[in-house]
DNA sequence: GTAGGGCATTGATGTATGGTAAGAAATAAA
DNA sequence: TTTATTTCTTACCATACATCAATGCCCTAC
């Protein structure tokens, strides 16, 4: 039974217990290690994937073999490929555990179901779409304004909890950079804050 | 009378002729001239626009005053800051004119009130809203990923027909690089299809 | 026609970030 | 504990792209 899932749904996915209880046929929970795979580049993403606990990442490998940090999932927090769920399209990316976890595999009939279900999930639903739109839409502005250390600061700012969790590499993949280039960046800033 | 957007609405939109004459109090169409704003940055969006014929972008203007093209809105397409619009908050950025355009101005009120008429266009709705969660997910990846030139390939290939329409600062601005290096990538690119 | 403003191109040079390689430090494995 | 493996740092050099400045090219205005 996914107890976190469950309040959050209720909480705030605009969910009762009742509408909830008959959704659970759609629902599965499963504790994975480190380095466990969800999705692969090219499958049809069929869930979505809320962490209970534990950290997961999206991210694409590029054709020279790069990988670039899409989305870090912690507690609470839903990762999927949208479009490969809607669109019934392959999968851009991958989705994987970055450290042993508990996740709620929701399928898409859920939201679904889930929709017709409530209206008040309908909102909720519709507005988790739109604070994505958001957040990817900054970070577009980001990429194309900011430089690897104000984008930096600016992922401190936006995610000081993951800091500690991530390993910088994986961090540097987010913000468009090499660990290098990551490594350099903190050096100033260091230097910086002891003039 | 939106000619074009009622089409448009009625045969992709998924409404009804009856229902879309319900809406048409939510609805302007306005003639406007090249370099018309519609909307600022700190402004809250009212509308969104659809464009009948003429050309839109939507763009920000950073700390140093440079500007980043966020989208390209040509005929038959929609632009607006939907973040604006849902969570009522000030737009980071504007939308001009970049020709004289035709364009519908699309009261919010419209969109939520179609969706209450019409589950049909719900569908659509969220249709939108999910391809422009692609589009812009493929943008983030690009430029973690790509180089200027195969960004400005990539582009060619989304937007031929605007190649043609939108000064190259413009397309550079898009691309998140300086016209000097667009016309610079141009140039590498000719040299190389003689070889 | 001439003048002026935006736009594109080009060259010279600067800067931010990348690539490579080595070593240090941390973490996991044995 | 010792050994491996991964991660982080640092130094040196390479490269992509930015910046600055000059020139020419269209436009449109007059």
């Amino acid at each position: 039974m996914p107890a976190t899932f469950k309040n959050y749904m209720i909480h705030k996915g605009g969910l009762t217990l009742q509408e909830f209880d008959q959704l659970t046929d759609s629902l599965q929970v499963k504790k994975v290690n480190k380095d466990h795979i969800f999705l692969r580049e090219g499958e049809i993403c069929e869930h979505s994937f809320f962490v209970e606990s534990g950290l997961l990442r999206s991210f694409t490998i590029d054709e020279s073999g790069k990988e670039h940090i899409i989305q870090f999932a912690p507690e609470n927090w839903f990762v999927s490929d949208r479009s490969s769920i809607f669109f019934n399209e392959p999968s851009d990316f991958f989705i994987e555990a970055i450290e042993d976890s508990t996740v709620v595999f929701i399928h898409k009939d859920f939201m679904i179901k889930a929709t017709e279900l409530s209206s008040r999930f309908m909102e909720y639903n519709e507005k988790l779409l739109q604070n994505n739109i958001r957040h990817i839409q900054k970070r577009v502005n980001l990429l194309l304004s900011a430089s690897a250390e104000s984008r930096y600061l600016n992922f401190i700012q936006l995610y000081p909890d993951l800091l500690l969790r991530v390993p910088q590499w994986m961090i540097a993949s987010y913000l468009g950079i090499t660990p290098e280039s990551l490594s350099r960046v903190r050096k100033d800033l260091a230097s910086k804050n002891f003039k």
